[in-house]
DNA sequence: GCGACAG
DNA sequence: ATCTTGTCGC
């Protein structure tokens, strides 16, 4: 893969711009503002996952799970060739057209199970410019659409990383978070403890038509382990096809 | 000046 | 993202 130049970074940077454009940062499902979440029945998760050694092929996976019973309803696993590099803040232009055919080939194959939200593997407002894959997913379908990061992604503004680390550490019980501010001080998302047994928390930030304060709600009752079940399982499928492919069975 | 940077 | 099993502990 080559390097990218400067000249499709300032191009993708204006396409993320003019996207944001039409990004919905607030709540606008009734099951949102709902206690218990009443009206969700169905939350998506998507993933990709890849070969070993190839920077290439991978497996592009959409599920949608029941909710609150979070059990698996929907699954499309869809080898794919990726034809944009992985950089830091530019993950949806590898990842996002490929995710929006599946949700397209859901909407027309079986309307009845699209998804109500999507949670994607990866930031939506926590980012460089507050636009994150789960953003860029969530505009280019009108989808409600949340962002799960299993990592930090380091913004301009947020604490120094040693500190920052304890404070990450303090957090307590299952559903306890911590802040995350931009240099604005605006808070860009949330580092949230998904369950009970983990160390690492989550980053949780909000993509299209979701308070950031849905986002962490509904993310952290999506968790049976760490990661939410919908992302979990559209990684666990995803690289297990993979797996079958690369032995040949 | 360097560190720190989703998947 | 991916390379990787068992193992220690609640």
């Amino acid at each position: 893969m080559a390097a990218a130049p400067a000249e499709l970074l300032r191009e993708w940077e204006s396409r993320q711009s003019k996207l944001k454009e039409e990004m919905i940062d607030h709540d606008t499902e009734d099951w949102e503002k709902a206690e218990g979440f009443r009206g969700l029945e169905r939350v998506g998760g998507v993933d990709l996952s890849f070969i070993k050694g190839d920077e290439v092929n991978a497996c592009a996976a959409l599920v949608v799970l029941s909710y609150p019973d979070l059990e698996v309803v929907y699954e499309e696993l869809q080898m794919v060739c990726l034809n944009a590099p992985y950089i830091p803040g530019f993950l949806a232009f590898r990842e996002t057209p490929f995710l929006v055919e599946a949700v397209q080939r859901l909407q027309q194959k079986e309307p009845s199970l699209v998804p109500q939200v999507i949670l994607v593997d990866g930031n939506g407002s926590l980012h460089q410019r507050e636009f994150g894959v789960a953003c860029h997913l969530g505009v280019l379908t009108d989808l409600p659409c949340v962002g799960v990061a299993k990592n930090l992604l380091w913004v301009d503004g947020l604490e120094e990383k040693i500190l920052l680390k304890e404070k990450l550490k303090d957090l307590q019980e299952a559903g306890g978070t911590y802040p995350l501010t931009g240099s604005s001080g605006k808070v860009l998302g949330m580092a949230l403890k998904s369950c009970e047994r983990s160390t690492k928390p989550v980053y949780v930030s909000a993509g299209h038509r979701v308070s950031l304060e849905t986002a962490v709600r509904l993310t952290h009752s999506c968790c049976n382990f760490r990661v939410p079940e919908p992302i979990r399982q559209a990684d666990i499928r995803s690289r297990e096809y993979i797996r079958k492919k690369s032995n040949g069975s």
